[in-house]
DNA sequence: GCCCGTTCTGGTATCGCTACCAACCTATAG
DNA sequence: CTATAGGTTGGTAGCGATACCAGAACGGGC
């Protein structure tokens, strides 16, 4: 008789093996789950009394509120998507780190993935990401494929790019602009008198930040009134030996070259080693210019003239600029230069 | 009169502002919401025609199932957490990037926090990724507070821990033993001969890892019959600057020292490029063994004598044994020993 | 002491999906 | 032609929290 009447209200009481819910912390403190609700996400808007009781009640039980049912229901996440092309990289590091600093203050998470370097892939990974109904998304990449963009177009989240400074910004942007990087760089090796400088890419394909320091290279090249020889540019993927590889080739076939610049750090240490490894004096015998200031270039012997691109204030600025949406400022189009600077050093 | 008896359904209907659900889907392509859950989730167990219906209607509206609703109603998540000491080190984006991998190919996703360097900091940071309910948990560390080991001992969800082989693991350990590691690359320079080894260690608070690789390099030293000098040991942040300044003052206290193991690779390079500065040679002057393979190491000049730690194989194997969890492995203690290896180069 | 505006508190109805069970087919055997 | 099994499909009832509104408690002014 009882049994039955007491059934309807028997899944609030303690159920064996399910976890402890807000329920359970309301009848044990005495009072309703939503006071319990509100003492947790808004202390101020209840009583200290009641406070009191709650905040007893949850330590005693070491409760910890299951965010899932309270994004469900609240239709908000606490998650930050970022899409990266490859966390091992330590430029990328620099920037995660920024971004996870902001986010953790500001009571956010982060899911990150790896992009890998392909269009479709990072198509899927991106749903994958809105499918967890992340609150806000932090791309690298600013090539994305036609889906993606109405994808993206379709959503409300506050979205922002941070590898190049796009044309046409999905949302927003915080980024410098890899075409005026190169060309700043490439400027300054023929203002310090360097004529046949060569050039070293990473991979071109699907990206875009690689094609713009290209097109930034041979832009200086031509306000530089230096001729443009495709022989002194070279693809390689990013690696010590690449860059050692790809300095002793260009070496071979144009003897004269007297610089080299390289759009990737790890390349260009590479060749900074393999000089050392033949004697060749630098920047004596040829002059070494990289991109991104990792900490390493400020230490070998010598020092390298590089580019200071702001890894960390893009990370920091992209994670404020979408705490701030989040916070209910208006989706306005923002797109932040932070521009770089160079860093001469003994290289060059 | 119709109006009431819609006014029951009509939630769902398509609802002006709300997103796509499951029961639109279900709507269009004229079937439940079951079965577009199970033709979505587990299709074998749809017919052909049923998919196919479903398939059409999920392209047609770019439908994107919500997994926090998911995760809410199947009492599973599709999270795994991560807490490493900085997501800044590359040895950590290493084992990320395992975990990473095997993550996705498992339909995982990965929650990663920085946990600094303090015990109190990751028990809230775990508290935090425990709340957003995730599956699985990765942890660096392996020295954790009182409140933290209770509170693992209470949930189910499989824990590994990855930074050292702790006596007691939480739950499973993938490790090397940071002792026998430090051991042998001590026993090591020994046995080439060095007399008078340096170590240089780094932080110690908090931090079972460094205080294991000192108590290994005094182990080796009295296995080799060597007489240990504490002022033979500094401690260090790791950076360039702080491996090269800690060289330095070794040499300037002990002139005699011939050898000098750096228990962080950083540390050691900036070691090393300070002999370059001073001319000192190495091994000639003062031979350097580093820990971790940094990639880096194996293009210096000289190429430096190293810890092999197999990283990606701790990230990998870690995440592989969440996963069989996951899949229903029975929960037993697993600590896999996966070793490491020492690298002679030519710095010693 | 009474009225009314504030501040707090509690009940109810979802949020979008999945677990579970019941109902329904179709096919094959008896 | 019916009975039984196996494979599909659908209805119902939550998962654990929050939003919204209504009601209760409190406090001050006349």
């Amino acid at each position: 008789m009882a049994g039955k009447a007491n059934g309807r209200k028997a899944r609030n009481g303690r159920n064996g093996a399910g976890e402890i819910t807000m329920s359970d912390i309301a009848r044990h403190a005495g009072v309703s789950p939503m006071t319990v609700s509100r003492a947790l996400s808004d202390p101020p808007s209840v009583s200290d009394k009641m406070r009191r009781k709650v905040d007893a009640a949850v330590r005693q039980f070491g409760y910890l509120p299951n965010r899932i049912a309270g994004s469900l229901s609240s239709k908000r996440s606490n998650v930050i998507g970022l899409v990266v092309p490859s966390i091992r990289n330590s430029l990328y590091a620099a920037m995660i780190h920024a971004i996870s600093d902001v986010a953790r203050a500001n009571g956010l998470h982060l899911m990150i993935v790896n992009a890998g370097h392909g269009l479709e892939e990072e198509e899927a990974l991106v749903s994958a990401l809105l499918a967890q109904r992340v609150c806000g998304l932090v791309l690298h990449n600013t090539a994305h494929s036609k889906r993606l963009r109405e994808l993206l177009a379709r959503t409300d989240i506050p979205v922002v790019e941070t590898g190049n400074l796009p044309g046409k910004p999905i949302d927003m942007a915080v980024s410098y602009s890899n075409f005026d990087a190169a060309r700043a760089m490439t400027g300054h090796l023929g203002r310090l008198g360097y004529k046949r400088i060569g050039f070293v890419t990473l991979p071109l394909r699907d990206n875009d930040r690689s094609r713009e320091r290209r097109r930034g290279y041979f832009a200086a090249l031509k306000e530089l009134g230096l001729p443009a020889d495709p022989g002194l540019v070279l693809e390689a993927p990013g690696g010590f030996a690449e860059g050692a590889d790809a300095l002793v080739r260009l070496v071979q076939t144009h003897p004269d070259i007297d610089a080299c610049f390289f759009a990737g750090d790890v390349l260009a240490v590479g060749a900074l080693f393999e000089c050392q490894r033949r004697g060749w004096a630098v920047p004596g015998r040829i002059a070494i210019a990289s991109f991104d200031d990792l900490d390493l270039l400020r230490h070998t012997v010598p020092t390298v003239t590089t580019l200071r691109i702001p890894r960390q204030d893009i990370g920091r600025r992209s994670a404020e600029l979408l705490v701030n949406r989040l916070r209910g400022a208006s989706p306005q189009k923002v797109r932040i230069d932070v521009g770089f600077e160079i860093v001469q050093r003994e290289s060059t």
